[in-house]
DNA sequence: TTCTACATTATAATAGTTCTAAACTGTTGA
DNA sequence: TCAACAGTTTAGAACTATTATAATGTAGAA
């Protein structure tokens, strides 16, 4: 298990005890090629897709807070009934199908970088986010 | 009350019945001079503050939701407990303050337009929105 | 005025998320 | 190695925003 020793070294290095919850966590997380968006409802089903010792639902929410804190996870501003989180860390913008319910990954390169001119006082900007919806043309 | 002949006027030509509930809620709503941002549960306080006769929280959630399928008021997307909604129904994005827990207006003179060069087959962008969260310079 | 479709209402129901407090476990240091 | 402790997990309750329900009320048309 080459893979979950990089995930306890990962974990242990971001203060984070390598608990066997996290590890399984991680292991759907970031094992794949491909990154993926999800809510903690889609994440409850493959972790019981994948394992047979369930996780508690209080757990997954507390490890994908603490992911999300740690900057393993991105929370993904849209208006919906639940949270949307993706793997994808890296800076990038959304496609919103209204009509399939269903987040799409704008590739950087596609995005002119967004420039805002003014500032708030005794603020940073912390992040700029695009959320391009998009609907069936009739 | 002249301000109200308009709210019936409005309410009326865009298929909505004047109600007394509706015609109260659009004087909250729009009756001032700045546009500005709610959450329903903020709504329902400047109600009971306006008015003695209580509006039903169900009537509230359907007026807003009304209101927005009729293009009088936009939901603004963020990770929210709640939804947030903005009288302000022009093009323009918006600052989060992470610290204060605010929404601030950018002018859209002070945002570049953005671009995105890539497209969905099938489908046509519906709406552009840019998030900017900032924080606390420390 | 009367009728009908649309609105409002109180309340129940639902769903996502957070809280609680007890049990469990990884880590530290003797 | 092992005790002790702090961090973690857990089941279930609690909480909160929102939606559904079904009875009552009301605007507008005939």
């Amino acid at each position: 298990m080459l893979n979950n020793s990089h995930y306890i070294d990962k974990l242990r290095s971001s203060g984070l005890r390598p608990t066997k919850q996290r590890i399984k966590i991680c292991e759907i997380l970031f094992n794949t090629e491909k990154t993926f968006h999800f809510t903690i409802n889609d994440l409850v089903k493959k972790i019981s897709k994948a394992t047979n010792d369930k996780i508690s639902l209080a757990t997954v929410y507390n490890t994908v807070h603490a992911f999300k804190k740690k900057g393993y996870l991105k929370e993904i501003p849209i208006n919906s009934d639940q949270s949307y989180f993706d793997t994808n860390t890296s800076h990038h913008h959304h496609f919103y199908d209204e009509n399939q319910k269903d987040l799409i990954d704008i590739d950087d390169a596609d995005v002119e970088p967004v420039k805002i001119n003014t500032r708030i006082p005794g603020k940073k900007i912390k992040s700029v986010e695009v959320l391009v919806k998009v609907e069936d043309t009739e």
